[in-house]
RNA sequence: CGCGGGGUGGAGCAGUCCGGUAGCUCGUCGGGCUCAUAACCCGAAGGUCACAGGUUCAAAUCCUGUCCCCGCAACCA
């Protein structure tokens, strides 16, 4: 039997507003999720990270105590998700009673076995920024963020014992050359691993906004609570039986700046708790706009609100996943999303869903028609060429393949607009070759069941629509192993009703 | 010499790891069709794969060098 599926997405630190990026990494992950659940079992995890300084300073900003801020943007998060039809299994925020249990049972088993240790961390210190850094990175002997003088410092602080796990960690490299995708990033952090780790400092003694150390002493960097989530969110260590069930993760996604806390800290602190390394970890590159990064500093911000709004949240879904191969960095624009909108969801797409109910209720009473006997007399069907695509399409969504997985969906939605245009059903119609014509409109609304289904992941709303709209009975969730060309019974009432994407006139670009 | 990514027909990209007729989407041009959201279908034009060397029977793909663009190097997906 299939594996159950676990797939994270970064926990979200809210120092600010969620962005496009945001809703691009947790609809991947939403994606991801429902196509596994197509299969078998899937646990979806994404939240929130809520310690740490910016955290902290962004709230004293806005005279609040950091609790309260965090508590008021959790909610703009998860309308944000909700509005991108994200449906996610579990939400932790880093905040929860349920977390700070497993950062403080994971620091004290550490201490214990020796992974963490007491140490003096030593640098030069930059008051401002709260940031220690190395001789050779001053700037004329100062802070090269903002300048300012900096300060030799020494605080004693908790060590995790990194250095350890060096060569395990190389091997694992070795042995498993895909578990960091993509390959860029599997070959920047390799050659971290060649120039050597050191252990670093999990503590912070002068400050406040984290998970208290066992014992005392300060607060847990907030990385190595955040980092915890994964598997705080399953209850490691508590006997909750999900952690057995679904650890260790499928997919974990991250964006590639963080790649290098995911990919070699990160398993390094899985074995030192004697727990395995996720099967994949996949860093997904930047949206940028019109070729620039976006961001606040940038000017450049996008509101995923406004633009699901405008769009349509399935549409952006689709957009965000067909555009580019995952895992590089792409241009957003505008002027793109109304190209891909209208050429490939209003035209390919929604045209084929509309023509095709329009001439069921023309010719046949809106009445999906039974061909069943007619088969084998008749030429081959249209879907004979595609029984192996839902199993296609499955294996290239779970092998985060998007845009190859939407170019073999739309190879059926090509088909069936070609056997329109070949069988001329207006012609059948009209020389009254019945036959031939319920073959064809049985075909077409077989089709159109089948792309329901297989976009269903994708498109959750739109997909619900085209089952509402071709009257189609059962379950669109099920699984696609029982998936077979002519499920759909004859004498269906289909109910045609506005276009599925109506079409976006370009207005003239400033 | 900090690290990395990229430079492929008008635009945006795939292909590069494992050399062997350069592929996709959009756009353009021509034709077909009329069921449909001025949508659908067929065909065509258009590229010396940044540049220069090298290896090879053969290089977009491997090696060397040069130029240009862009990220990262800080808790920004």
């Amino acid at each position: 039997m299939t594996r159950p599926f676990y797939v994270t997405t970064p926990i979200y630190y809210i120092s600010g507003d969620p962005h496009i990026g945001h809703a691009y990494t947790t609809v991947v992950a939403d994606v991801l999720a429902r196509t596994a659940r197509t299969q078998g079992d899937a646990y979806f995890l994404t939240g929130t990270d809520e310690h740490g300084q910016k955290v902290a300073d962004a709230a004293a900003a806005a005279g609040k105590t950091p609790l309260q801020w965090c508590d008021e943007l959790v909610p703009r998060w998860q309308s944000l998700f909700s509005v991108y039809h994200v449906e996610y299994d579990d939400f932790i925020r880093t905040t929860q009673p349920r977390h700070e249990r497993v950062v403080q049972a994971v620091f004290e088993r550490l201490r214990e076995n020796g992974d963490v240790y007491l140490g003096t961390y030593e640098g030069w210190y930059c008051v401002a920024d709260e940031t220690f850094w190395l001789q050779s990175k001053l700037v004329d002997g100062k802070c090269p963020t903002c300048g300012r003088e900096v300060q030799w410092l020494s605080e004693d602080d908790w060590f995790f014992a990194l250095s350890k796990y060096g060569e395990r960690l190389k091997a694992y490299y070795k042995d498993n050359p895909d578990w960091v995708r993509p390959r860029a990033v599997y070959n920047e952090m390799m050659s971290l691993l060649e120039e050597g780790l050191d252990d670093f400092s999990i503590s912070r003694a002068k400050f406040d906004w984290g998970i208290p150390i066992p014992g005392g002493g300060g607060v847990i960097y907030v990385w190595f609570d955040a980092l915890l989530n994964y598997i705080s969110a399953l209850g490691w260590s508590t006997g909750d039986a999900k952690f057995e069930k679904f650890w260790p993760a499928t997919v974990q996604l991250i964006g590639k700046e963080i790649a290098r806390f995911h990919t070699i800290i990160w398993p390094a602190v899985l074995w030192a708790l004697g727990e395995a390394a996720p099967d994949l970890v996949f860093a997904h590159g930047w949206i940028t706009r019109d070729g620039e990064k976006i961001g606040k500093s940038m000017g450049n911000a996008v509101d995923p609100f406004a633009l699901a709004e405008r769009f349509g949240a399935d549409s952006l879904r689709y957009f965000l996943l067909r555009e580019a191969p995952f895992g590089s960095d792409f241009s957003y624009s505008e002027t793109k999303i109304v190209q891909r909108y209208n050429n490939d969801l209003g035209n390919d797409l929604g045209n084929l869903f509309r023509r095709t109910l329009a001439m069921l209720a023309k010719y046949r009473g809106g009445v999906v028609p039974d061909a069943m006997g007619l088969r084998e007399t008749q030429r081959e069907s249209v879907g004979s060429r595609f029984i192996e695509l839902p199993a296609n399409v499955r294996a290239l969504i779970l092998d985060l393949r998007f845009r190859e997985a939407l170019e073999a969906i739309w190879e059926l939605v090509g088909a069936l607009n070609r056997a329109i245009d070949e069988r001329k059903p207006w012609v059948l119609f009209k020389e009254e070759r019945h036959d031939e014509l319920d073959l064809l409109l049985y075909d077409l609304c077989e089709g159109l069941r089948w792309l329901a289904i297989l976009l269903a992941p994708i498109m959750p709303e739109r997909a619900n629509e085209m089952w509402r709209q071709l009257g189609a009975a059962g379950d669109l969730g099920a699984s696609w192993d029982a998936l077979r060309w002519g499920g759909l019974s004859a004498g269906t009432k289909t109910a045609p009703a506005d276009a599925l994407f109506p079409r976006i006139e370009i207005v003239a670009q400033t």
